[in-house]
RNA sequence: GGGUGCUUAGCUCAGUUGGUAGAGCGCUAGCCUUACAAGCUGGAUGUCGGCGGUUCGAACCCGUCAGCACCCACCA
């Protein structure tokens, strides 16, 4: 098998995928006799649209676990999926209607969701080919949606088995509501936006016309829902006040001045307007209180009939400006002052949310069950007793301090696409849970009524199935345990969630609540939270910036004027499209290369610190995809110097069988290696960290097997004769074999074509995939300690020369020889032992090993250096004034090192406290410098004084 | 207001029981040395944010200040 001249990365992948695919390698494993089962749920993408660099980035980390943990022989399971994601997918279908110039309501509900679904497979297809493309390996067969039937009915059966427990509700609330989607939306999609504003002080006249308050607000118009004034009750200036009336401007009713310890008497005017029906902190005055509620907007947020005649029917903002100038007209606003404020806007619309008093449903989530604890409680419980761990561990401050703040949950979203709520109305209005229509019909018989029934239009916040997730993925029904399902036998609770920290609180602690609740299980064991991608100036990716960079692109790469075209059609705002398209040709100017997925993989890897966000930087990427041409070439070279040998074809017999002596240290040294990396690489694994991981890869192919131990190979083959050769040769394909499989999980393709060609001669049996090949496991018995010794003094000696070398402007075709002296016998031995791998490396006529250095005139003028205890003396004629110059260089940092080292040992406490290894091995760095400094002393003087 | 993280070479970042500061990219000099120019060899570059403390010894531990980023929270 011939390899290209360089990694090309394209057909690799398009060749190998779907043949995995579809001998079902991904398949999951269901060997109960298997002790060993790991499990990931994919965090399943929203249908709408494509995934980004963050979706790339994740499922990276999720795919070389899953790889691992597959090759170490585990029962696997990578569950995949999407996610309907209510709210945003409505929006986007809506969104496309509208350019049709069609709305959603001329449609119907019927129709539009034909629609939606219609969508849903568009973008659903999108994304599976994207992780396709990712070389991913979920189990592509058991794919979920989470308005799958069957996971429909589970979300069905825990509203029921949740409502019936009396931990879901229906009430009266006021909730946070996006009046342009008309619906409720929970805290969480609600973001709080500092914005400039206004603060008007608005006199209001007190009811016996003995003079005024003046309160102080940021929402005029709201003030036609007043229903009192509160001032602090220790408040000087106001005390006298409280319990009289106030006779609202405008809206010519009178209030009552309440006293609450809520006012803070140091901010504004210590007088605060009472608005229970529109503002949470004056919906909880006015309970403390008993006020009537008057909301004074309509569901899309114009003024409602309650307000006066003038005002009704007008949008909240114009009511605002009406008001402002009415209330300055009656000479009533006392003044008008800048203010900062916090603005809550919808995470989708980003319109202004409005506190409004409407029915939904609500999750009890501070309630106790029937085993009494609350559902938050027991999520907390799980994390506190270390049944479930986050990593990084500071986490769980996050996660803790929001369960334990928590408010009731709003489930209930006034849209079309989602699981509509399980809830019946009779014509008197009240209410059945049910799992069907049927059993509702039974349900409200059992009460006494037998009339027509309505179900709730509703739908459910899409985070209610994704906290189901866990279970309702495989298959989970009210009859388990008792009907058996081996799939949640073995991966429930499953081995780790990897996702972004910006979901703890939507899904993550969800999750935990729900699973442990209804299940009885957790619902994972490790959290691995890592950071999210930014774009090379550390900005969030995002359309309206449009620096949002698609992962495909990367792999495939992509020319300016397609990236171009990209950034810029779809946008929310089309005047961005100038400023984008300036910013993508500046930044991009030659479009994108294509770097493969291996390249990409890796890069995602590196990059995972724990933390920290990650600034996405393309370079890097390039810098991968040169590792992977690397991995290529080494590979290449090995092949070229294996020949046609095929060691698997040779029987493990005493006549082939490759003597132990035929190893050089050198094959000792880099198997010795191997098994650290072995080592290191399986704690990463451990501790997900991935960025380590690929270092220890890296260096270990780049540093160590091509810098030094492939250029060693070349000297044993050529020189060291026969067995020497051949333990060469198959010390080469062992070691580049067990790198392929190390490899694997994060460079699926490169690895599965190399190990087609490596493993037939490597005397694998399990060529047919790399997938297939067990992970390598290190054999410490196999570390050797003595050659990695030898193997550093080569590498110190080898730095030596050709730093002579490169001072002396050597061009590397000179080869001059060199001369080494040192004192004892012993270590001209181990010198002798080095000496050919030495000419090699350093690329030299010869190696001379000796007691002393020459001492003809040619050699008192060549450059000499030090390295331990030997000198090197290299054959060439060089400028005295210049070598001297260089030693008294080399000498002056000796100095200052043994200065150093004096410094520290002359220290009594140093000598004194000092564990002793630290001191001992201070003794030597002080020997070994003054050893080196008379050396260099030595022969600083044959170069006499100039 | 509460909380978290970050600050190390020009850039992006490692640095795991405190013991002589590292990588990639970039820069620079020289090389097409038959695995690889997506490469090889050599070189330059840092008061590890500031200040205190603990310690024989601090990038690392403690305190404090500064800057940056993010999360949560009901100040009208």
């Amino acid at each position: 098998m011939e390899l290209a001249k360089s990694f090309e990365p394209a057909a690799i992948e398009r060749h190998w995928y779907p043949l995995w695919e579809e001998r079902g390698y991904f398949r999951l494993g269901l060997d109960s006799a298997n002790p060993d089962s790991f499990c990931i749920l994919l965090p399943p993408p929203n249908v709408t649209g494509t995934l980004h660099m963050g979706h790339g980035f994740n499922q990276t980390l999720m795919d070389a676990l899953t790889r691992y943990y597959r090759m170490r022989g585990f029962n696997t399971l990578w569950q995949p999926g999407t996610d309907h994601a209510g709210i945003a997918t409505q929006i986007v279908v809506e969104r496309q209607l509208d350019g049709q110039g069609i709305s959603r309501f001329e449609l119907g509900r019927e129709r539009f969701l034909e629609k939606v679904w219609e969508w849903k497979e568009y973008s659903g297809g999108t994304i599976t080919r994207q992780m396709r493309r990712l070389g991913t390996s979920p189990d592509w067969t058991r794919e979920r949606f989470t308005m799958d039937e069957g996971l429909s009915k589970s979300v069905v059966e825990s509203f029921v088995r949740l409502y019936d427990e009396g931990l879901i509700y229906r009430g009266q609330r006021l909730v946070n509501w996006d009046p342009q989607l008309k619906t409720a939306v929970s805290d969480l999609e609600v973001a709080q936006e500092e914005e400039d504003g206004f603060m008007w002080h608005i006199r209001y006249p007190l009811a016996d016309g003995s003079g005024f308050l003046t309160v102080a607000t940021t929402r005029p118009e709201t003030m036609l829902g007043d229903t009192a004034v509160m001032v602090h009750p220790d408040d000087e200036r106001y005390r006298h006040l409280i319990g009289g009336k106030i006779a609202l401007p405008l809206a010519g009713r009178e209030i009552p001045i309440i006293a609450d310890t809520y006012v803070d008497p140091e901010f504004g005017t210590g007088c605060v307007k009472v608005t229970p029906a529109h503002d949470f902190n004056d919906y909880a005055v006015g309970q403390r209180h008993h006020l009537p509620m008057i909301p004074v907007l309509t569901l899309d947020a114009t003024m409602n009939d309650n307000a006066p005649q003038a005002y009704r029917g007008m949008d909240r903002f114009a009511a605002r400006k009406a008001i402002v100038a009415d209330l300055e007209a009656a000479g009533l606003m006392e003044k008008i002052d800048r203010h900062r404020l916090k603005v809550p806007r919808g995470d989708r619309t980003g319109v202004v949310i409005e506190p409004m008093l409407t029915d939904q449903w609500f999750v009890a989530m501070s309630k106790p069950g029937q085993d009494g604890r609350s559902v938050t409680g027991q999520a907390l419980e799980c994390v506190a007793s270390g049944e479930i761990r986050f990593v990084p561990e500071n986490w769980v401050n996050t996660y803790n301090q929001w369960l334990n703040n928590i408010q009731d949950w709003c489930i209930s979203r006034q849209l079309w696409w989602g699981h509509q709520i399980p809830a019946w109305y009779g014509d008197d209005g009240r209410c059945w849970v049910a799992h069907d229509e049927e059993e509702a019909r039974a349900r409200a018989a059992a009460e006494g009524y037998a009339g027509p029934l309505t179900r709730d239009p509703d739908v459910l916040d899409t985070w209610f199935s994704s906290a189901l997730w866990p279970f309702s993925t495989l298959d989970w029904t009210r009859e388990y345990p008792e009907k058996s399902n081996p799939a949640l036998d073995l991966y429930l609770p499953s081995s780790v969630l990897v996702t972004g920290f910006d979901i703890i609180f939507f899904w993550v602690a969800r999750m935990v609540m729900m699973t442990k609740h209804l299940t009885g299980k957790i619902p994972f064991k490790h959290v691995y939270v890592h950071g999210l991608i930014r774009d090379a100036e550390g900005q969030k990716m995002s359309k309206s910036k449009g620096n949002v960079l698609d992962p495909i692109d990367l792999i495939d790469g992509i020319d300016l004027d397609a990236l171009v075209k990209k950034r810029t059609t779809g946008l929310m705002n089309p005047k961005d499209a100038a400023a984008i398209e300036k910013k993508t040709r500046r930044e991009y100017p030659d479009g994108i290369p294509a770097f493969g997925t291996d390249a990409l993989r890796f890069t995602f890897a590196s990059l995972a610190s724990p933390g920290r966000d990650i600034k996405f930087d393309m370079q890097r990427c390039e810098g991968y995809r040169n590792f992977c041409n690397k991995l290529w070439n080494a590979t290449r070279f090995v092949l070229m110097n294996t020949g046609g040998e095929n060691f698997a074809e040779k029987p493990c017999t005493p006549e082939n069988r490759i003597p132990c002596e035929a190893f050089s240290f050198a094959d000792r040294w880099i198997v010795s290696l191997l098994q650290r990396v072995e080592e290191e690489i399986a704690q990463h694994f451990a501790d997900y960290r991935f960025d380590l991981l690929a270092q220890s890869l890296y260096r270990f192919v780049w540093d160590e097997f091509c810098d030094w131990y492939l250029e060693i190979a070349k000297i044993q083959i050529q020189q060291n004769g026969e067995a020497s050769a051949q333990a060469t040769r198959r010390t080469l394909v062992r070691v580049l074999e067990t790198v392929l499989r190390l490899a694997h999980p994060l460079l699926p393709f490169i690895t599965e074509e190399l190990w087609q060609a490596v493993a037939p001669i490597a005397g694998r049996k399990t060529h047919e995939s790399i997938m297939l090949a067990g992970y390598p496991l290190p054999q410490p018995e196999k570390i050797d300690p003595e050659s990695e010794a030898r193997i550093q003094s080569l590498k110190e000696l080898t730095h030596a020369c050709r730093n002579l070398r490169g001072e002396m402007n050597l061009s590397p075709a000179q080869r001059p020889p060199l001369c080494i002296a040192a004192e004892t016998s012993a270590e001209r031995e181990a010198l002798e032992m080095l000496a050919p791998y030495l000419a090699g490396l350093a690329k030299l006529s010869e190696v001379r090993v000796a007691a002393d250095l020459p001492n003809d005139a040619e050699a008192a003028a060549a450059p000499v250096s030090v390295v331990g205890s030997a000198r090197l003396l290299l054959r060439v004629t060089v400028d005295l004034a210049a070598e001297r110059e260089r030693l008294d260089k080399e000498i002056a940092r000796v100095e200052g090192e043994i200065a150093r080292a004096k410094a520290k040992l002359d220290n009594e406490n140093f000598a004194a406290r000092a564990p002793a290894n630290v001191v001992e091995q201070e003794r030597r760095r002080l020997a070994d410098f003054s050893a080196t400094r008379e050396k260099l002393l030595q022969q600083r003087q044959r170069l006499g004084a100039g």
